[in-house]
DNA sequence: CTGAAAGCGCTTACAG
DNA sequence: CTGAAAGCGCTTACAG
């Protein structure tokens, strides 16, 4: 870091070109509408200057910020991540910058993060989970700005939601298992809205299905390995002992496999696993794990496709997006 | 999303409030330098009209952003995830907004990436990992911004480094296994250049000491639990069984692990594993993984130290800050 | 295809 | 402790 001279702005690069600063930013938003001989000039201009436009001012100056805000829970060791990183760089890509908030399991800090948010006048505001608060909701719709929501689908979404339903995911499973001969399933559920939608749906259905309320334990989120082992030590304290455990995310399953393993039980043969999030690892564990799929570049495409109507001024023609998801069968369960 | 009206500004609080601009702008900035009673008013008048600074007027009127840009190569499963969370966190309470980029495992997109940065004109750069291009380096030395490099610990800083290094991380390890009896190693070494040169450090002090030059296996980074599986399978073709394995992440050794005992041999009796990065995961295993602690949130610190004094104009008392690490003794080697 | 001029919404010496 | 005024570096109708 030095203190040097001040960096060169528009009317130094228009000055050197021998246009108006006009035609310079012109040229650099919108290239078409400047003459070949012109842009010529300015291009070797910005290169002999080392010239950066000030977004800041040119923010300020347009209205429109190119400035996308991702909220995330958190980062460490998300199954998020891959919808995260697909989406920064492919926003990268176009030309947008990327504000990063993290919210925190509790969303505790959630307010004050929308507020520089809004306050940096990004032009939208890409949401990882559900906001719960409903005047937060009404506020945000009240802001003219793009708000999308991933991973959960509300019935009211802010503006888009991009998601799938986290109860049919549950009932799903419980479904699956039920067809696959186990009758005496145990719930590992963090304590995330999105999971004990899934943990309740599975209770609800597989209850309708004529079998016992399942029993269950609730983790912190964000999940973990060692979650699994724990959960894994704690079913010898049940009542009578589960066929299939239900874990609401691959880690918590990967670790109870390893702790089942290491007490010379056999997966699935003296109990079945399952997983959510189908992460990479699923499929490299020995035994592989059944989990639940969620196509996160997918959720990612469609945010960008709704950033790209929304910036051409195009409509939108849903609010609700289902990217689904899919049970994917391996050995474990 | 609606279109709704113009959001208000700071003249229109400073007209409710009975005030002039300035002052709501100290209210803001400098909230001491303000009379009781006058902040008083702006504050209803804040509260009455929900107004939020447009804070790229703010950073263009002011020329500080209070925007800081980190670079990381990517999230999914990170090493640095913790630092990263811990700084954006810390960052965040501050009042600073942190504008995410990532450059990708080769650093390809590193060039546009930190143009980017610099046209948001932002207070600090963070990095994450080396940047090799020396042109690059160069270039950032002759910006009046902070840089903060952190997990390496370069000779000469762009301006401030803060990391350790992994030279000595790696001649370590070849201590502490020889001293532990063990006479094969094998290194699995990931394509970054932190993790290339902890191995050659490794082979170094490893033939140093008299042992015969490690055989060793290249994978790609990210780094993930299956890796470790091939590798593993991977020894059956070495001249010599090796009698432990140096992984260059702890998914490695973790997947690793897996493997062997899979096909029925012990960690560490018949090989014993090491790995990198002492995730929690390594506590958790079974068995535990031998693995390198890094203080991520260390790292984390001293970043916001460094930009704290930056921000208040002091000098610092050094450019390059050794968090050291430490070898955590387990027991899968 | 290009330029002059106004305006975006703040901050900050300066004067009082 | 406060206000009037200039300025931060762009963009964008508007006119030509």
């Amino acid at each position: 870091m030095e203190d040097g001279i001040p960096p060169p702005k528009i009317s130094d690069v228009a000055a050197l070109a021998g246009v108006s600063p006009a035609t310079v930013s012109r040229f650099l938003n919108r290239p078409a509408t400047v003459a070949r001989l012109t842009s010529e000039r300015i291009r070797a201009a910005i290169a002999e200057t080392g010239y950066l436009p000030n977004l800041n001012a040119g923010a300020l100056a347009s209205k429109r910020s190119r400035l996308i805000a991702a909220f995330v829970p958190e980062i460490a060791q998300s199954v998020f991540n891959d919808t995260m990183e697909a989406m920064i760089d492919g926003l990268a890509n176009e030309g947008n910058s990327v504000m990063l908030a993290l919210t925190g399991p509790d969303n505790r800090r959630l307010e004050s993060q929308i507020n520089a948010a809004l306050s940096w006048r990004v032009d939208a505001i890409i949401l990882t989970g559900i906001v719960t608060d409903e005047a937060m909701r009404d506020r945000l719709r009240r802001h003219p700005i793009t708000v999308i929501e991933t991973w959960g689908l509300p019935e009211e979404p802010i503006d888009v939601a991009i998601g799938f339903s986290h109860a049919r995911a549950g009932a799903e499973m419980a479904r699956f298992l039920r067809q696959r001969g186990y009758r005496r399933p145990h719930l590992v559920v963090p304590r995330s809205t999105r999971s004990q939608r899934r943990g309740r749906a599975f209770a609800e259905q597989w209850m309708m299905d004529g079998g016992a309320e399942p029993s269950s334990l609730e983790v912190e989120v964000p999940t973990h390995f060692g979650q699994g082992r724990l959960a894994y030590r704690g079913l010898a304290d049940l009542p009578h002992r589960p066929d299939v455990v239900v874990c609401g995310s691959d880690w918590i399953a990967q670790g109870l496999i390893v702790e089942a393993q290491a007490a010379g039980v056999k997966v699935p043969d003296d109990v079945a696993v399952t997983g959510f999030g189908n992460l990479r690892l699923a499929g490299d564990m020995r035994p592989t794990i059944t989990s639940v799929d969620v196509d996160g570049s997918r959720v990612a495409e469609e945010a960008m496709k709704v950033l790209r109507k929304r910036m051409a001024g195009e409509s939108l023609e849903a609010r609700r997006i289902d990217v689904g998801f899919r049970i994917i069968a391996r050995e474990s369960a």
